[in-house]
DNA sequence: TGTACATCAGTGAACGCGCGTTCACTGATGTAC
DNA sequence: TGTACATCAGTGAACGCGCGTTCACTGATGTAC
């Protein structure tokens, strides 16, 4: 759509921050659509001011940069997972602050946070299976919870069970707030408060 | 991808019924692929055994028959959750109902209920206005929890605020259970048990 | 200090593809007489 | 009962477009001598 201004090519040895400006092109091209079909190689072209042939030099195919830019999300999204648990040493603080993070990927980058739902097949070399890092996530939850109910703070029959509950209501809350932005959905704190309320009564 | 086997022309007077087929067409490939832009006039043309021109017969363009497949899946969500909803006189039952009807249409057509949440501009003669169909499926679903507050079967202090979290409890289940396949899920209807066991206790 | 040259960071033109859409048309079928 | 013809339900070829990808290339830049 956008064309960039002129650029000059970048000085010797230092061709390979290319790779750095098409990955970003393409995940603000994400961000912006929520979908993965709008990363053509011509529109990255096009934003960063090359000629599509130039990315050739840094991914094989069109594909491969999609695979990029959702391995860069997963990480960021587990980064910003694992800093929110390990800044906090009570359970339910560590919970919540989980949660609350989880949530602010969301809002904060709602197309990312849809792409990494989609559905990925491998290139070959190596397997995605994002399935397995969700499981992660999701067994983190799990423990989170099932230390909440051994200090008491929340009371839980199936810890396993109201993980799925809880995931659920945040990315319900998370893919409906950024489907219907006209309609009036609370922030993200309050509507995190509300969820976890059921479970951990003041 | 697949070419229809021939086909025999509508007899006179009949040549209406193509514009069914091609709804149908649209409507299984949008469940097959769980996008809107799999929907191309080739393609459907193609499954039902057509030229692609034919279809100009019944609509003006691509997006009238993406926007009729969409206007025909809200139709047949709404006719669900209202029927659901009348099928129970005690208030409680018809949240239940309602909440079972929901999860059942985005079980059996996770595709189709997945478009209900897209983008879609209007075409010049009518507004879409999406989200005033879901306000008011949403409506429903918070004076439901208002009658089950009256008769104490539940209990909640903002029951605006609990409806958005069910709701997100809602849409988060059945969307995770059609994004991650792999991942192991309860069934709709223990999960909606689970769900609902916060805010009615037995 | 000057210069030839290898290498790096790209480019421009072209390909075949599937797409939406337009247009002039065609063959079967029902109907008026 | 027979026949001309209007109409219906479509078709085939073509258009321009943006796409991924290939290929031969080019100009600037750092380096060896």
């Amino acid at each position: 759509m956008t064309q960039a201004p002129a650029r000059k090519p970048y000085r010797r040895g230092e061709g390979s921050k290319l790779r750095t400006d098409i990955i970003a092109a393409a995940a603000a091209l994400i961000e912006e659509t929520g979908s993965e079909q709008s990363v053509t190689l011509r529109e990255v072209a096009r934003r960063i001011g090359i000629a599509a042939p130039s990315i050739y030099e840094h991914f094989p195919s069109r594909e491969a940069i999609v695979y990029a830019v959702v391995d860069d999300c997963f990480s960021q999204f587990r980064e910003a997972l694992a800093q929110a648990w390990d800044s906090q040493p009570d359970p339910l603080d560590r919970v919540r602050a989980s949660c609350a993070a989880y949530l602010r990927f969301a809002d904060q980058r709602p197309g990312q946070y849809r792409v990494l739902f989609g559905r990925h097949q491998h290139l070959g070399d190596r397997p995605p299976d994002r399935v397995a890092i969700w499981a992660e996530a999701f067994d983190q939850l799990v423990a989170g919870l099932r230390d909440c109910t051994r200090t008491g703070q929340i009371t839980s029959d199936d810890p396993y069970a109201d993980a799925i509950t809880i995931w659920a209501a945040l990315h319900g809350y998370a893919t409906l707030r950024a489907s219907l932005p006209r309609f009036d959905m609370p922030a993200p704190q309050a509507a995190l408060d509300r969820i976890l309320s059921r479970y951990a009564p003041a």
